[in-house]
DNA sequence: TGGCGGTACTG
DNA sequence: CAGTACC
DNA sequence: GCCA
């Protein structure tokens, strides 16, 4: 790939004729640093082929300066075909030619290249999200009434189908934006996989991972109707039914819904305008719901502030919930009708789409006190019965704090770092952190074993903090512990990375203390971060990567479930036999079930399903609420978090929403085995979270 | 109407 | 013990 | 706040 990819932007008159770049005349395009340039080698055929449009011209010009040519006429350098929204495979094959179109050719939608810039990465280019739609372009009334309702189930692919993409990241991770669903519901589910629709999934199979992954990822997406198989469940035997009936009966609105929302988006030329004009430069959509969201969330952190602990817990489920909905609700029976969302919260839901205000929430903004509080509930070790004291006692501000109010040393500290403790943490500095944790751990024992956890784990794109589970094998809690007190924690200190320690166990050395909470900060900076440490024994290995890996919304959720079905389930295992008294609490510890294993108790939990794919595979099903379903495709980026995982589905339990897919190859071991025998995906023996990192 | 996760560390 | 924290 |  020589010349004409040096990423010159001009490369004007000396430019193969056929691969000019763009003249743009205005504005000069600044091009990213060079490793930066994901698409570098890649020639873009849009369609349309022009910058008319402002969206799309963003779009060329963001392309363009992540490497991309643009080609701004058909030749045999094109490598991708970026097509708009609104247009389906008979316009590509009538602007370029049937015969002009070769099977290397990728087609994609317009938001491929914005995805990709996202994440950092080529993205596989056959995810559904990405595919122009075949078949002549519709208008609005044939598309609105068009393929839904032909038979009960039929609403379920969609339904499945487009909640992969619109739940991914969104649940535990508001900034965390993800495309819209947009067209891509409205094909039947088998599109991709039968028709082997696209230019990437029609290459052989096992030719290398990707492919392979390819291939079990239309299997799946063939394989629609996933989520009822879950409602077998033991917890409830007469309710089921309801239960499934009322969640039906959401799919099916939902899924009328998409009908006319996703059309006249795409169908609307003003959206993409206004949309540029919002998000400028990031080329990322948001949830419709987002205005709902934050007035929600308000609502919520006042709750927190006056100490409403399970109106606080309601709002943020409702919250969750509302994330994943991929179409607006705008009224009380919308909003009703999920869960999680009852009758209150569905008429405050219906007023903020109306009036685009709640009278609740701002008859709580009159409290002159609110601020003060809120920022004295910032500090780290301080809530709201510390935070009300210190106003009770008149203080006004953090510098009222630091010279009269009597402190906690913990307090102190979090009060000198305020900043530091409250900004977020990008994803790559906390991979930083982790790798000074993982090199300090491998000088003092080679075997320990470190697994970054938390929203980082999740895909977060940044963290508040950093959470690290270690462990190793084979090993106890006081080996684990004693080699990272004794050793480890010290050289850190020595090393100028550890700053100090907050919560540590320190007060009965010989008891069976397992955290480790501190600040560290990277070499030559002056930010303090947040970090956790969780001394992990090797048996209680996979309740830990539950609990470190879970939201605190899911994890009260699988751990009332599991108390439902007269388990326990803590950070430790997962215990049966426990006897309750009266109002629930527990009389006996109960026998330990399991620990080591994340995918047992899941299965014991009956939140494990195996499901049997056409092509005899099978895949299991091992989800946490709140993982983006990219960073989990892509396994690159979670970096072995969530190994041998694939999104594949989306099941919602109750208010647990699963969407991690595990892929257990089956009859396809032996191929997969020999085409990827070092691919996180491949089945192996090695426990969970514990696949290589580099 | 009552329950709403289960635990660990600090003071 | 209450308060705060972890997810 | 929601839900059984």
């Amino acid at each position: 790939m020589p010349a004409q990819f040096s990423n010159r932007r001009k490369i004007s008159a000396k430019a193969p004729p056929k691969l000019s770049k763009k003249q743009s005349s205005k504005k000069s395009i600044q091009l990213q640093p060079e490793d930066a340039q994901i698409f570098r080698g890649l020639v873009f055929y849009f369609l349309p082929n022009n910058d008319i449009a402002a969206p799309r011209r963003k779009r060329i010009e963001k392309a363009q300066e992540y490497g991309a040519l643009w080609a701004r006429e058909w030749s045999a350098d094109v490598t991708h075909v970026i097509v708009d929204a609104n247009l389906r495979m008979s316009d590509v094959e009538k602007a370029i030619g049937s015969d002009q179109l070769k099977p290397r050719h990728v087609i994609v939608n317009e938001k491929y290249p914005p995805d990709c810039i996202e994440y950092q990465v080529l993205l596989p280019t056959h995810l559904l999200k990405f595919q122009v739609f075949p078949g002549p372009r519709r208008g609005p009334e044939a598309e609105g009434q068009q393929p839904r309702e032909k038979s009960p189930k039929a609403p379920s692919e969609h339904f499945n189908r487009s909640k992969i993409f619109a739940t991914a990241g969104a649940a535990a991770k508001p900034d965390n934006e993800q495309e819209e669903p947009a067209v891509v519901t409205h094909e039947p589910a088998s599109f991709a996989a039968v028709e082997g629709f696209g230019p990437s999934i029609t290459t052989k199979k096992g030719e290398n991972e990707d492919d392979e992954l390819d291939r079990i990822v239309a299997e799946v997406q063939a394989t629609a109707d996933l989520p009822l198989e879950l409602e077998d469940d033991s917890l409830e035997p007469s309710s089921s039914t309801t239960a499934s009936d009322s969640e039906d009966g959401q799919l099916t609105r939902m899924q009328e819904k998409k009908h006319k929302r996703s059309i006249s988006d795409v169908v609307d030329p003003q959206l993409g305008f206004s949309c540029m004009r919002k998000n400028e430069g990031t080329s990322k959509s948001k949830n419709p719901n987002l205005r709902t969201i934050e007035m929600l969330d308000k609502m919520a952190h006042y709750y927190d502030r006056i100490g409403d602990r399970w109106r606080t817990i309601s709002y943020r489920k409702a919250i969750t919930a509302l994330k994943r909905q991929t179409d607006y609700i705008a009224t009380r029976e919308q909003a009703i009708g999920i869960p999680g969302i009852g009758e209150r919260l569905a008429s405050k839901v219906e007023e903020i789409a109306c009036t685009n205000k709640l009278r609740r929430l701002e008859s709580t903004v009159t409290d002159p006190n609110d601020p003060i509080l809120l920022l004295f509930m910032g500090i780290y070790q301080v809530g709201l019965p510390t935070a009300s004291r210190w106003i009770a006692q008149g203080h006004q501000s953090l510098e009222d704090l630091k010279s009269k109010a009597d402190l906690t040393p913990n307090q102190r500290i979090g009060l000198d770092h305020y900043d530091d403790f409250l900004s977020r943490i990008p994803r790559s500095e906390v991979m930083a952190h982790a790798d000074i944790v993982r090199r300090a751990c491998s000088n003092a024992d080679a075997q320990i074993q470190l697994v970054v956890g938390g929203s980082c784990r999740r895909g977060s794109a940044d963290c508040g903090d950093i959470d690290l589970i270690i462990t190793k094998e084979s090993a106890s809690l006081e080996q684990i512990r004693t080699i990272l007190v004794d050793t480890v924690i010290p050289q850190l200190f020595q090393d100028g990375f550890l700053q100090v320690g907050l919560a540590t166990s320190r007060s009965r050395s010989t008891d069976r203390g397992s955290k480790w909470h501190g600040a560290s900060a990277l070499p030559g900076s002056q930010v303090w971060r947040r970090i956790d440490l969780l001394f992990v024994p090797w048996d209680e290995f996979g309740a830990a990567l539950i609990y470190f890996t879970g939201n605190d919304i899911f994890n009260r959720s699988i751990r009332l479930l599991a108390s439902r079905k007269k388990m326990r389930l803590n950070q430790h295992g997962l215990y049966g036999d426990i006897m309750r008294g009266e109002k629930r609490e527990r009389i006996t510890q109960g026998r330990l079930l399991e620990g080591r294993s994340e995918e047992r108790i899941f299965e014991i939990l009956g939140l494990q399903t195996q499901h049997h794919l056409p092509g005899g595979a099978s895949i299991r099903i091992m989800a946490y609420m709140g993982i983006s379903l990219e960073s989990v495709i892509l396994g690159k980026l979670v970096a072995g978090a969530i190994p041998r995982c694939i999104a594949l589905s989306t099941i919602q339990k109750r208010d647990v929403v699963f969407h991690i897919c595990e892929i257990d190859l089956a009859t396809e071991a032996a191929t997969a085995a020999k085409n990827q025998t070092t691919s996180k995906w491949s089945k192996g023996t090695d426990q969970p979270g514990l696949s290589p990192h580099n």
